[in-house]
DNA sequence: CATAATTTGTCCGTATGTATC
DNA sequence: GGATACATACGGACAAATTAT
């Protein structure tokens, strides 16, 4: 590794990335993987270092951008921990909608429906083939007591085997990484204003045509493949979402 | 600097900063100050560590901050040069409305109202006393030939002295940074879906009672005051906004 | 067009401080 | 207190990109 071939020639190959982008995306493999699993402690960084024959500073530099990427955390003193889909991280990374007059709540759910089939539209966003099998859940989220979104969830059938069957938990990227391996690494959303329909009106408590924040969000997997596409309608009279420009 | 009171002391002082960080609140007010404006260049990595007397490793690290920040930007073979508001800038940073079937676009202006006087709630917005004077510039704005956002911009009146009697650009954040030496550093927003109401649909083409995109935006400067309030409201039957979750 | 000078990008290695167990 | 791990700071060597000569 320390005396790349990429390195060696005169020119650069055309697909060069830097060293330490190369520790990089192993470790990100490794974690990807399930080598190193949520929560668990890496080996330190002079280990690490050791093992792929480069310099600490460059293991450093590659945990620098997984720590600002948040697959990492690191502590002082203690190590680089792998980074878990608790509750609070998803409270902060994925969930947007704030209560007005209050803190940073997590949503209660309560599933409606979950079946498997064909979905082309759902198959189209997610990257599959048209006629692949779909799963689609949809549940109802409730923020201070109230009744405040409704969304639906579709995941590609293949990548969670049987989950049909199971009980669903309200914190779902945990489920997909600890019982499916599948962890989910960004999302990208778009946000729009929409009128309520009479079934969207009635499940969320409010009049048909009353305005509700639409959110489509479609979430990547760490080897970023698109792995869920949810559409969530939100009230939005008690609360609004959040998003910070830097 | 190098042999800092911090270091010496056995304990760390309470509000001890790290040395890099020290040195990049020390570039950070430079650039605020107005000593280094926007697409200077800065002086070269080796020259700043001489100056301040620190290894060129620390500034390196206090320039990757900012590098992050959008505060700078580096390229290689040329210098690090202070960021500027250009559209491109603007258009990928502050201004997250898409087109639905398009690509991202600058919106044209048109101004409709430009006022002083005295405005309790904005004041309370931008961190002002309740009679501080207040400038408040309405504008309705067009994206892929549709008038698309009606919104409502406040200002703190001591810090932009002789706005009212200017010609006021598209661009407002580069007015803001090359006229009256206000950088904004970065904007925190919150989004609702509301109803129109009757002056709003007039002025956006739509039916009194369509939903729309509320957009409340408080942006601060680079000392981190908030500098200006920003009430959008966006139609999102033809764009939609985005917001990457990383 | 070729070369040199300048500047950032990458990579390396060491020493010391701080937090935790 | 000692051992271990990350955090900070330092400084140097070479590569790559750009600009000036």
């Amino acid at each position: 590794m320390k005396h790349d071939a990429m390195h060696m020639a005169g020119k650069p190959t055309l697909g060069f990335r830097p060293l330490y982008r190369q520790v990089r995306d192993i470790l990100v493999k490794r974690i990807a993987d399930g080598v190193w699993q949520a929560g668990q402690m890496l080996p330190s960084e002079p280990e690490i270092a050791a093992e792929l024959d480069v310099s600490p500073g460059t293991v450093r530099k590659a945990l620098d951008e997984m720590t600002a990427e948040n697959l990492v955390v690191r502590r002082q003193g203690r190590g680089t921990f792998v980074a878990k889909h608790d509750d609070a991280r998803i409270l902060f990374q994925f969930f947007k909608l704030i209560p007005d007059s209050s803190v940073r709540e997590f949503p209660d759910s309560k599933v409606l429906n979950l079946t498997s089939g064909i979905n082309p539209e759902a198959a189209s966003q997610l990257g599959l083939g048209r006629r692949d099998c779909v799963l689609v859940l949809d549940r109802i989220r409730t923020l201070a007591g109230q009744a405040c979104v409704l969304e639906r969830i579709c995941l590609p059938a293949a990548l969670f085997p049987g989950l049909e069957k199971r009980e669903v938990p309200n914190n779902l990227y945990q489920l997909y990484a600890m019982e499916f391996g599948v962890t989910i690494g960004h999302a990208s959303e778009k946000l729009k204003a929409v009128a309520a329909t009479g079934e969207e009106a009635q499940h969320l408590g409010v009049a048909v045509g009353e305005p509700l924040l639409r959110v489509d969000r479609l979430a990547f997997s760490l080897d970023q493949r698109p792995v869920e596409w949810r559409v969530s309608l939100c009230r939005t009279d008690q609360a609004h979402y959040i998003s910070d420009l830097r």
